[in-house]
DNA sequence: ACCTGAACACCGTTCAAGT
DNA sequence: ACCTGAACACCGTTCAAGT
């Protein structure tokens, strides 16, 4: 049987979620598929039409209802930036393969408007509705992006960012003093404590223009 | 006069705003410095190396002073972020080499440490005060991304993402009516209210975190 | 319709040897 | 100390030709 584009889409996702996205390469890929390098390009354009492919298909984990159906819009972002976040997370540079995709396709632009309808429930203008939901994404993918950045060299996955060994703590006092008290669940808590910073925001930023 | 460290830094940083980082190879900065590609390692432990220090050099483009200096922290915290605004989108790919970056060298870190020590005046605790600025960073850094990103198959330059030909208004109605409204200064008003959302949240959340 | 063979124009990195 | 020459082990992509 021959070859099909999803069979190459599904291929790419194993092999990213093993190796990562620095080494996959299309020659690798196309290893894996038992076919030569040549092949892959009757099933897909270019190497970046595949890692579009993968973007979509990442996003498109994102369970169709979110927390409560009932919920107010406010509790109901908080569960959309979540489940982006998990969608993410889900798959080895998640956030880089998003960040770096070029096209938007279907599920891009269906989660950014399912975040602006949820948003405009808050009776905002459609402008505030938008700034507020490409807040919500911008802040999802810069923190999810440092997440998963955290140890591409050193394997040691200690800590989360590999602090230079000159670190001079009487420097950057603040930063010394908070690295000390580092767990293995702080990026969990920084992230919800993120959300409701946004979230209390958009609650005051949302309700003015609503009045406006 | 032989080679420094300087100048191979210097001319990346020149390859970078002419070609962008795609382009940007070891092989075609040493055809620019006029040397062999082997020599660049004399001077740079890998390209990594080299890039890190980019992300370096952007960094310490922040000035030293933003904003009104008796300013409250609030009013300076937005000033900080624009200021980092400012100094990724003046190099090409700024956002991109920031969050590819490994090394945390003193200028990333001392603008954490900076950030951190504006938040403190709130009163708020070290752990509410680090999660503040991370989010902070983890805002601009993803908004910049694709400020940046925006167009970079199609060299039209016209709206910001380029959305495809294929684009269904009907299937995402809250996307086509903002989309219909874009302007040229889009973008700008966007960050600026992200910014409002972020330090009312932050104003809330430091607040509370202050008084516990 | 789908794939091979083979090439084109590149990469980052290493390292003996030169000066 | 700094660089060349030359190699190693890769890349993404194209395209005639095969089946």
């Amino acid at each position: 049987m021959p070859l099909q584009r999803t069979d190459v889409v599904d291929a790419a996702m194993r092999l990213l979620d093993d190796i990562g996205l620095d080494a996959l390469s299309t020659r690798r890929l196309a290893t894996e598929l038992g076919v030569r390098p040549g092949a892959l390009y009757w099933h897909v354009s270019s190497k970046q039409d595949l890692l579009d492919a993968l973007a979509e298909r990442i996003l498109g984990e994102v369970p169709a209802e979110v927390g409560p159906p009932g919920a107010h819009w406010a509790e109901q972002t908080g569960a959309l930036a979540r489940a982006m976040r998990e969608a993410m997370l889900a798959h080895r540079d998640g956030a880089r393969l998003l960040a770096g995709a070029s096209a938007l396709g279907p599920n891009r632009l269906g989660f950014a408007d399912r975040l602006m309808e949820v948003l405009s429930r808050s009776g905002a203008p459609l402008a505030a509705t938008a700034a507020a939901g490409d807040t919500v994404m911008s802040y999802v993918t810069g923190f999810v992006l440092q997440e998963q950045s955290s140890p591409p060299p050193g394997v040691d996955g200690g800590d989360p960012r590999a602090v230079p060994p000159s670190f001079d703590a009487g420097r950057f006092p603040y930063l010394a003093a908070w690295l000390a008290q580092w767990s293995p669940d702080t990026s969990r808590q920084t992230f919800a404590a993120g959300l409701d910073i946004l979230v209390e925001g958009l609650t005051v930023y949302l309700g003015k223009a609503a009045a406006a």
